[in-house]
DNA sequence: AGCCGCCTAAACATTT
DNA sequence: TAAATGTTTAGGCGGC
């Protein structure tokens, strides 16, 4: 935290953020103004541009829309003026479609450019938006439609009726038609609200937990108990909207507007006429029965500690008594608390998921370590794995106080959601809040794709520090690619394409990628006919070793350096950056590391033989060329052949572990090159033995 | 308090 | 020549 703020301020006096001063948009610094020499394409680069163009689109659609819709509104006014006689009696039956009545369910463009330049929506988010809105213009119209020419059905029996004076009975069914179709506008009505509400948490949020036709999935990883309380505060101040709906007694039915039936775990609601107090409204899921209070008069789920536990109220109740009282006053059966319900049911939901999720998944943690477990349903024990202690305080901490505060960059149009807890599930592994708690500290724990992808949509719009280390991330996005290899520049785009808070401040991530990629052992840096790309071994990364320190500079001339081009001229790039440094690994100390285990350079963890794992294979190779050789001679060609003959590549010099050179096994028997070298072996105090865990 | 890992900035070298 | 890429170091910070 301090960190961050210290790293903010000092990374405002940058010239990227100059660069995007005073722009809202805050995706047009960082990566994307990279060229792509690689010509790959990038997934989702979010420019300026491209709001700017879904913006006008929203717009434009809306605009017609509304267009339409007003047309519509206009004839039926026309032809309910032009109707030959208008029936008094009947007047309420005229009022609900009006302008006034359906248009405040439909986004205005400005509210809609309000959402837009919050920002918090990437393109796909929008379109769902501008899709669902659509439809359910459409559905409005069709429903003004079909009531429109029910009216004038009515209309024309009355008329029939006058003359004719008869057939009540019809009127009556029409009558009670119409009235259906009045509760069913006011179910569009609700629906819109709805969706309206969820674009205005969208603003805070980005994700929508009343979104019924969105995808659940943003939400089902991005809730935490501060979103949740902020969204109850929302539907709070949303209650009055609500209310303009009146009379709603079909708003009551709330299965049918908010749960997305497609969730697996289904939650009803149900009113509960049993509960202690009258009008309450219970969340009962499947699994978990709520306490029953008839069994402990004075414990009840809504009340603790002397404070009413109803989601956003937190108020004092000095007894039980007066908790009911409060409890039947403030939260009685109304529009509100049936909102604020189904927003808890929605939570309910995706708590579930949520722990469905973790629990797959600590099974399969559990399986992958063999760890026997009798209760592998139970709720997780702390296993002596990765520090949960370390988890608990750091979520502990992640209080909203101590949120990364990045406000002090004049180009972040800071949304709440980026001022949120940066973590949002509350079952990961590496629950962070804004503390940087990395998660692989110490461990070298991987990060596995689920623990990036199940936070993926949250990290992609919300401008959150993820709590991955550079490295993990690294890793991360050479893995995720089809070759297991990427290019620098691809790299860059694998971060601003997962992560918001990769788009800016450019020049600062970019240089910590850099410095990852050369400081990490794991980073093998591979050269091709076509230019350069980085692989990852995943046993190196798991060790978590760095190159050491006060390692000579590579780029050293070297009168060896010729030579060494003429064997081998694809080596050119890393024999002259670190040849000098390709010290062979003696027969002593590989037995040495055989001796401990040491599965150097063994392929990588991931199966795939990818040229990640070839790469390390070849350095296996060539560590076994190496004690063959039995050289004094700097690496020169004998290693580097094997090398080129396997595929035309090569990896950078750092494979051979000058580390494991320099111990005091090492018999460093190059020439030393480079003035730094003796240097080099006096900071150089890393045996080994003990470097091997 | 000291060590360690991580991050950031910066300087510098090399390549494109 | 500028920008991108790559390497190395120093210093700050937080966790242990």
């Amino acid at each position: 935290m301090m960190q961050e703020s210290g790293t903010e301020t000092k990374s405002n006096g940058s010239a990227i953020q100059n660069g995007s001063g005073g722009s809202n948009h805050l995706l047009e610094c960082g990566g994307l103004r990279e060229g792509r020499s690689n010509g790959e394409t990038p997934a989702v680069d979010i420019g300026a541009a491209d709001l700017a163009h879904a913006q006008q689109q929203q717009q434009q659609a809306l605009q017609v829309a509304r267009q339409l819709l007003l047309q519509q509104q206009q004839q039926q006014q026309v032809s309910g003026l032009k109707s030959p006689k208008r029936n008094d009696k009947q007047p309420a039956l005229q009022v609900p479609v009006s302008v006034a009545m359906m248009t405040p369910q439909v986004i205005t463009p400005q509210q809609m450019q309000q959402i837009l330049q919050q920002q918090v929506l990437s393109p796909q988010q929008l379109q769902v938006l501008l899709q669902q809105q659509q439809a359910l213009m459409l559905q409005q119209q069709q429903l003004q439609e079909f009531y429109k020419k029910q009216q004038e059905q009515l209309q024309l029996q009355l008329l029939q009726q006058q003359h004719a004076g008869k057939q009540p009975k019809e009127q009556q069914q029409v009558a009670t038609q119409q009235l259906a179709f009045q509760q069913q506008l006011l179910q569009m009505q609700q629906l819109q609200q709805q969706h309206l509400l969820s674009l205005q948490r969208q603003g805070l949020l980005t994700i929508q937990p009343g979104q019924p036709a969105l995808p659940l999935q943003p939400l089902a990883q991005g809730m935490i108990p501060t979103e949740l309380q902020q969204l109850w505060k929302e539907v709070t101040s949303a209650h009055t909207a609500e209310e303009t709906t009146g009379n709603n007694h079909s708003s009551l039915d709330l299965t049918t507007t908010c749960v997305s039936s497609s969730a697996p775990s289904k939650t009803s609601l149900i009113m509960n006429p049993h509960a202690s107090t009258n009008g309450q409204l219970s969340v009962h899921t499947p699994k978990r029965e709520s306490l029953s209070h008839e069994e402990h008069p004075h414990s009840h789920p809504l009340y603790g500690h002397g404070v009413c536990k109803w989601p956003g109220c937190e108020a004092v109740c000095e007894d039980f008594q007066s908790f009911l009282k409060h409890l039947n006053s403030e939260h009685a059966l109304d529009d509100r608390s049936t909102a604020q319900c189904r927003v808890q049911m929605q939570v309910v939901q995706q708590l579930e998921l949520q722990l469905a999720k973790d629990k797959e998944r600590l099974q399969a943690m559990m399986t992958h370590l063999h760890v026997k477990s009798t209760e592998p349903k139970a709720a997780p024990q702390p296993l002596n794995l990765v520090s949960s202690v370390t988890l608990s305080k750091s979520a502990s901490e992640a209080s909203p106080q101590s949120l990364p505060h990045t406000p002090t960059t004049p180009t972040a149009p800071l949304t709440p959601v980026t001022q949120g807890p940066s973590v949002i599930t509350t079952t990961s592994m590496h629950t962070v809040g804004p503390i940087r708690r990395r998660y692989s500290d110490k461990y070298n724990v991987p990060i596995s794709s689920a623990d990036i992808a199940q936070n993926q949509e949250f990290y992609k719009n919300a401008e959150v520090r993820p709590p991955f280390t550079y490295a993990s991330l690294i890793r991360q996005a050479i893995l995720e690619s089809p070759e297991k290899q990427l290019t620098l520049n691809e790299i860059y785009n694998w971060f601003t394409r997962m992560f918001a808070y990769f788009r800016r401040n450019a020049a600062t991530w970019k240089g910590a990628i850099r410095t990852n990629l050369s400081l990490h052992k794991c980073f093998i840096r591979v050269e091709d006919e076509f230019g350069s790309f980085w692989t990852v071994d995943d046993e190196e990364f798991k060790r978590g070793r760095h190159i050491q320190r006060g390692r000579p500079r590579k780029y050293c001339p070297d009168e060896n350096f010729d030579e060494l081009v003429a064997h081998n001229p694809s080596l050119i790039k890393n024999m002259q950056s670190s040849h000098a440094y390709c010290t062979p690994l003696n027969a002593a100390l590989q037995a040495s590391m055989a001796e401990n285990s040491i599965p150097l350079y063994t392929t990588a963890s991931m199966g795939n033989p990818t040229l990640g794992n070839l790469a390390s294979a070849i350095r296996e190779e060539l560590n076994g060329a190496m004690e063959h050789t039995n050289s004094n001679e700097s690496d020169s060609s004998p290693g580097r052949s094997p090398m080129q003959a396997v595929h035309p590549v090569h990896v950078k010099e750092e494979p051979l572990d000058p580390e494991e050179a320099e111990g005091p096994l090492s018999l460093v028997t190059t020439a030393n090159h480079s003035p730094d070298f003796d240097h080099d072996r006096d900071y150089e105090d890393e045996p080994v033995n003990e470097d091997m865990e």
